[in-house]
DNA sequence: ACAATGACTTGGGTATACACAT
DNA sequence: ATGTGTATACCCAAGTCATTGT
């Protein structure tokens, strides 16, 4: 077996794949794709907002929500009040405050929708029906705009699978009906968001919460009876089961409450699957056949196996793996590396204690000695530049800047402990400047009268004034988030006055807004100039930081002004007032016998912290999603870049043992746990479409999932689809609510695991109920040290890089065919890695224009052969002169077409690239050394690829990685 | 044992700088 | 020289994952 075909041919080949992704890409981007992924989402949400309509009225028959009972004399459309009542929810969560939420969120929820329940089930078991049927039509909806008119063909199918399953809703319907308790099935049908509150908690998660466990009896109770059969079945199986499973099937089978309570753990894992395995065995034909299968196939691998330990006892490589490890250890002292990389991650437990003990008191005599070894290096460096030099003086002083700033930390020897620095000095943050007030000609409206606003009252509303032509105050979750903190900051005056943001009227302020950014945009030359210096100077005082005896850059020193919050995606928190910090909210971190920075005058800093475990400079807590945020330090210092290699050594480790690891998880997809299966089909997805790791979200988030928080309504299963057989429809949001949608054909065996997965589950279940995220790292920790979900994106980007631009280069291409080659391996990873961006605004236009420009080019080649033609006739008989004339006509041409193959390049390069976004790929993914090692072998600039802040991150490895490095 | 928190990486959008064509 | 379109810098939100606290 090759290492390189069985990772390509059979994981997130981006040969196959990309080509998959990029005819979805092509066909679903370019049409609108963002905005429709947008409906698709909002579509979702609204089915949820009915239910949450009717739980409003519910509750605003005790409780007086003033602003939002006059809001909704306001809002004259049905659609509006739809959302109006879902905003509503939200500003009660904030009302709570957010320290009590996060503490009582379950238990307080939990009890206010038992309560609820009974009120609202007929009308929600009308509502959810309709919805759900509601969705189903959506969906197809969707997906006819989805699909281009090529897919034509498809979407009929879709369309009949639809129907098939709006008639199986109906039974689900009726069923539904006919249980006594359907509370559970109702919630997880008709409310998505009311589902998340606790039954996305994983199963594994055992909760306490006595809610909890009676509605999780409740639930086994109404499977009870549907699902007798069954759970007949586990009570004959049970003796073959495992221990696991054992349990669970004594539980489903005991009603008894107090069991249930002992058995917590187990109760709480009990869900609408468990009978799955039991019944999967039901079906043994098919399942007998493919066990032999696969068992054949075992013993051979078997073999391999052993011949492969005969040979490499610790990474059991092929051959050409092995290959490649040794030049690898012959060209750079890399595997060196490894070895101080595991073991500072050993000793952290121990050591963290011992670490803060010694901490004072070593550190002050490191520090003592990093302070005389930068004076030491500042010396040598005055020496260095006193040297000599026999360069014209502006390249010395060039060369000069340059060299001084280069540590070539990478030469050092790494520290094994915690330790991230000894010495730290900087000047701490800059804050965002005070608020400037609106000139007195600039006015307020308040339902069409003039209005002086408070000045914090005011600046608040300019921020909303300036955002008046953002799509987001079309978005009443944001409207109604700033208004309750617009209001938080009014006077009382104010306050009693303004109660409805539909009266207010920000338009000249926005005007006045829109008049300053303009002129911004104007400023002269002169004006931009002395600007510009301005923040220099800033940066060259607050930008840089002493770290170790060196200055390195910091990356964001300036502390974010204040502003109205803007979540991506459906984020409930959206519009929120992120307030001022203040110094009194900044934490210091710096040594102790460094220059601690001053705070502003009159003012003082929360804390001034000496902790050398950790990389921050400065930190605060953000008050909308109470996160802490840090000052760092910039992409390209040695901090950063460290941990950056070894990252990539973590992806390059991975790639000895990926074949041991994928043949396990293979084997895992037969085992009789059902919580090593879904570990194993989730892995297998991890590692084949680089999907993340998906951690659990509160539902103070947006709604967005990953590999591990995948629910069944994410994924569709096809028998065939368009000739391919196991077809996994994958259709979720993931990070930052970017769709990810992608048709995947899987091994029979993964596709047959995930309809056992899926089996009696709601839409809104959880697919993987049996995984989170850190059962899925304890478990990859296990197979190599540092392994964890995120490190597979890692290696299967930078292998895909790899292997793409091997088999993408022709040496003998000119540097635009080069660019264009690397780009395509770009691409393909990014494609690989779902990065997209939005369609520049006025791509098709500059499409246009480059089409001109070809049409044009090919003119006057046309033109130039012709007079080529004309030339060689005069030169045949002509004189010398004549001969000239034909080869500068010649040369001409010559330069001409090169011109058009570039121009075409650059056409093909764009057009592929407009939905792609190569960006964070590059930066985070791919590493450096592959794209160094091949612009080194092509005689590739490597300005071509990097630019100047990307050369500066990946110093590094542009200095480390020879012509040979392989990833 | 689990939720919460802390620290750090990853990510897309947008304002601005810059390059390039006219 | 100027305008236009693209690339880059900047911004900060949103992930991952380990540790901490209860």
């Amino acid at each position: 077996m090759d290492v390189d075909n069985s990772a390509s041919d059979e994981h997130c080949s981006p040969s196959h794949k990309t080509k998959e992704s990029e005819k979805h890409h092509v066909n679903g981007i370019n049409n609108g794709y963002s905005e429709k992924h947008k409906s698709h989402k909002s579509d979702h949400k609204d089915k949820h907002r009915d239910k949450d309509r009717d739980k409003d009225r519910d509750r605003s028959k005790s409780k007086d929500y003033k602003s939002s009972s006059k809001d909704k004399d306001k809002h004259s459309s049905s659609k509006d009040k739809d959302r109006h009542s879902s905003h509503k929810s939200s500003s009660k969560d904030k009302e709570r405050g957010v320290g009590d939420r996060h503490k009582d969120r379950h238990r307080d929820k939990d009890r206010e929708k038992d309560k609820e329940k009974d009120k609202d089930r007929h009308r929600d078991d009308k509502k959810s029906s309709s919805s759900s049927k509601d969705k189903d039509h959506k969906n197809s909806h969707d997906k006819e705009h989805k699909s281009s008119s090529k897919d034509k063909e498809k979407d009929g199918k879709d369309r009949e699978k639809d129907k098939l399953k709006d008639g199986k809703d109906k039974d689900r319907e009726k069923s539904r009906h006919s249980s006594s308790k359907d509370k559970d099935r109702d919630r997880h049908s008709s409310s998505k968001d009311k589902h998340k509150d606790k039954d996305r908690h994983h199963s594994s998660s055992k909760s306490k919460d006595k809610d909890k466990d009676r509605k999780d009896r409740d639930r086994k109770s109404d499977k009870h009876n549907s699902d007798e059969k069954k759970e007949k079945r586990y009570v004959e199986d049970s003796s073959k089961e495992d221990s696991v499973d054992e349990d669970e099937q004594k539980l489903v089978i005991k009603e008894e409450p107090e069991s249930q309570i002992e058995n917590e753990q187990n109760a709480s894992t009990a869900s609408s699957c468990d009978y799955n395995l039991s019944q999967f065995k039901d079906e043994p034909k098919e399942e007998e056949e493919e066990e032999q299968d696969i068992e054949t196939e075992g013993e051979g691998e078997l073999t391999m196996d052993v011949k492969k330990e005969e040979d490499d006892s610790d990474e059991d490589l092929p051959l050409a793996a092995r290959v490649e490890s040794t030049k690898r250890k012959i060209e750079s002292d890399d595997d060196e590396d490894d070895v101080p990389l595991t073991v500072r991650k050993k000793p952290k437990k121990e050591k963290k204690e011992k670490e803060r003990k010694k901490r004072s008191v070593v550190s002050d005599e490191d520090e003592e000695d990093y302070k005389s070894a930068k004076k030491g290096k500042k010396k040598k460096k005055g020496e260095v530049k006193s040297e000599p030099n026999t360069d014209s003086p502006k390249k010395r002083k060039k060369k000069d800047a340059e060299e001084q700033e280069v540590w070539k930390w990478w030469e050092e020897e790494k520290r094994a402990d915690g330790v991230k620095w000894v010495f730290l000095e900087h000047k701490g943050p800059v804050f965002a400047p005070p608020y400037e007030p609106l000139p007195e000609k600039i006015k307020f409206y308040y339902d069409g009268h003039e209005m002086k606003l408070s000045l914090d009252a005011e600046e608040v509303a300019g921020f909303y004034a300036k955002m008046l032509d953002h799509d987001y105050t079309t978005k009443d979750i944001f409207n109604t988030n700033f208004f309750k903190d617009w209001r938080k900051v009014m006077t009382d005056k104010e306050r009693a006055k303004i109660t409805d943001l539909k009266k207010c009227d920000f338009k000249k302020m926005h005007a006045y807004f829109m008049d300053i950014a303009e002129k911004n945009r104007n400023r002269t030359k002169e004006e931009k100039q002395a600007l510009k210096e301005k923040n220099e100077s800033i940066q060259k005082e607050y930008g840089f930081c002493t770290i170790d005896g060196h200055k390195e850059k910091i990356g964001n020193y300036k502390i974010e002004p204040p502003g109205l919050f803007r979540g991506r995606g459906e984020h409930p928190k959206m519009g929120m007032l992120k307030r001022r910090v203040l110094p009194e909210d900044v934490m210091i971190n710096c040594s102790k016998n460094s220059k601690i920075p001053v705070p502003p005058d009159g003012h003082k800093w929360k804390e001034v912290r000496h902790d050398n475990t950790v990389t921050w400079l400065a930190s605060w807590t953000e008050n909308v999603q109470n996160q802490v945020k840090y000052v760092m330090l910039n992409p390209s210092s040695k901090l950063k870049g460290e941990k950056d290699w070894q990252k990539y050594e973590t992806a390059r480790r991975l790639h000895k043992c990926i074949d041991k690891i994928r043949r396990e998880y293979k084997e895992d997809w037969k085992s009789k746990e059902m919580r090593i299966r879904q570990r194993a089909v989730a892995l297998y997805f991890i590692d084949k479409l680089a999907l993340r790791a998906g951690n659990e979200k509160d539902e103070d988030q947006a709604d967005t999932v990953g590999c591990c928080s995948l629910r069944v309504e994410h994924i569709e299963l096809h028998e065939r689809k368009d000739d391919k057989e196991y077809v996994v429809v994958f259709d979720f949001l993931g990070k930052d609510s970017i769709r990810y949608y992608n048709e995947v054909p899987v091994e029979k065996r993964v596709f047959k695991n995930l309809q056992l997965f899926m089996e009696n589950k709601n839409p809104g279940d959880d697919l993987f109920d049996r995984l989170n995220t850190t059962i899925m790292n304890k478990h990859l920790n296990e197979l190599m040290e540092g392994l964890t979900a995120k490190v597979f994106r890692t290696y299967n980007a930078s292998f895909t890089l790899q292997q793409q631009l091997d088999k993408l280069t022709d040496p003998n291409y000119s540097v635009s065919e080069m660019i264009l080659a690397y780009n395509r391996a770009n691409r393909a990873v990014a494609i690989l890695c779902n990065h997209q961006r939005s369609v520049p605004k006025g791509h098709q236009k500059s499409m246009d224009r480059l089409k001109e420009k070809i049409d044009a080019k090919r003119e006057s080649i046309a033109d130039a052969e012709r007079q080529v033609k004309d030339a060689q006739r005069d030169a045949k008989h002509g004189s010398v002169k004549e001969k000239v004339v034909y080869d500068k006509k010649k040369k001409m041409l010559a330069r001409l077409k090169e011109q058009l193959v570039k121009l075409e390049v650059q056409e093909t390069d764009r057009d592929e690239n407009k939905t792609i976004a190569l960006g964070t790929s590059k930066l985070n993914y791919l590493d450096p050394r592959i794209s160094v090692a091949w612009c080194k072998k092509y005689n590739v600039p490597i300005e071509k690829i990097y630019n100047k802040t990307q050369r500066d991150k990946f110093r590094w490895a542009i200095d480390m990685a020879g012509p040979d490095y392989i990833f």
